[in-house]
DNA sequence: GGTACCTGGAA
DNA sequence: CTTCCAGGTAC
């Protein structure tokens, strides 16, 4: 495997830049983007909680998205718990769009995406305590919405309603994770475009973020521009992310610099 | 085979 | 904006 310097990641990346339109190298998956630029650069896909290369991160996403970024993946604490699959999904959960379609019969879904600085329509939300040092869910039956007074009483009916445990990550457990993975990033967006059922891209926007801040990352926790979103289906957890706007990915570093 | 990570989306 | 969602791997 290539070892890479910070000045050959901006060399490869200018010179990717440069190639023009790149045949994605995935089929249908919405990580595409990122998984072709790596194969680009010979990464070989892995799921270790690492930077990509050396001590940089990579990200990519296409323009024409409003997705939020993804920073990483943890799941909360209580880790015993396993709140996700026990809890979370089961009892909190719902019945998954396409349960005895192309899922099971019985696919549930448990999708929220939360903020400090909201609560959702299914009552949960975010609360940063700084003086405990984590990161907590809350849940507040009262702030359901109508349209899921069904859900409710079915997760009633499954013992859900309140937290024993509240799901948190401790400030130095999300530190150790966003200062070893988030350290130093490229960040780059790409035009894409659907030709014959095929998809390209153009990676043609290049960001170097140098210097992560915890001390702006819990900033912009407080601030509600970073966002902790479950994302499981009974089949498939696909883990708890931090994710922000792209455009606010250079408030958590020091130093941003355009290629 | 369940859990927890990785890469990212749509209306 | 919020609500809800995708295909991968390591162990």
């Amino acid at each position: 495997m290539k070892i890479y310097t910070k000045e050959l990641l901006i060399k490869e990346l200018r010179s990717i830049r440069d190639m023009g339109w790149i045949l994605s190298r995935r089929g249908k998956n919405d990580g595409a983007v990122g998984n072709t630029l790596e194969d680009l650069l010979g990464i070989e896909e892995n799921n270790l909680p690492i930077p990509n290369a050396a001590e940089w991160e990579l990200k990519a996403q296409r323009k024409n998205t409003n997705s939020l970024t993804t920073l990483f993946h943890m799941e909360p604490s209580p880790r015993a718990l396993k709140f996700v699959p026990s809890i979370l999904l089961p009892i909190y959960g719902w019945s998954h769009d396409k349960a005895g379609d192309k899922y099971p019969i019985g696919e549930m879904s448990f999708r929220q995406t939360l903020n400090a600085t909201g609560v959702s329509d299914r009552g949960f939300s975010v609360k940063v305590d700084r003086l405990e040092r984590k990161v907590s869910i809350t849940f507040d039956p009262s702030k359901i919405a109508e349209r899921h007074s069904e859900w409710f009483l079915n997760m009633l009916a499954r013992g859900g309603g309140h937290f024993e445990h509240y799901p948190y990550w401790g400030f130095d457990d999300l530190f150790h994770k966003a200062g070893t993975k988030l350290h130093n990033c490229f960040f780059v967006r790409a035009d894409n475009k659907v030709e014959n059922g095929k998809e390209y891209f153009l990676f043609n926007e290049i960001l170097m973020l140098k210097k992560f801040s915890l001390e702006k990352f819990v900033e912009a926790i407080e601030s509600g521009d970073v966002y902790i979103d479950f994302d499981a289906r009974t089949g498939h957890n696909h883990g708890t992310k931090f994710r922000i706007r792209d455009k606010k990915i250079p408030d958590l570093y020091a130093e941003s610099v355009v290629l």
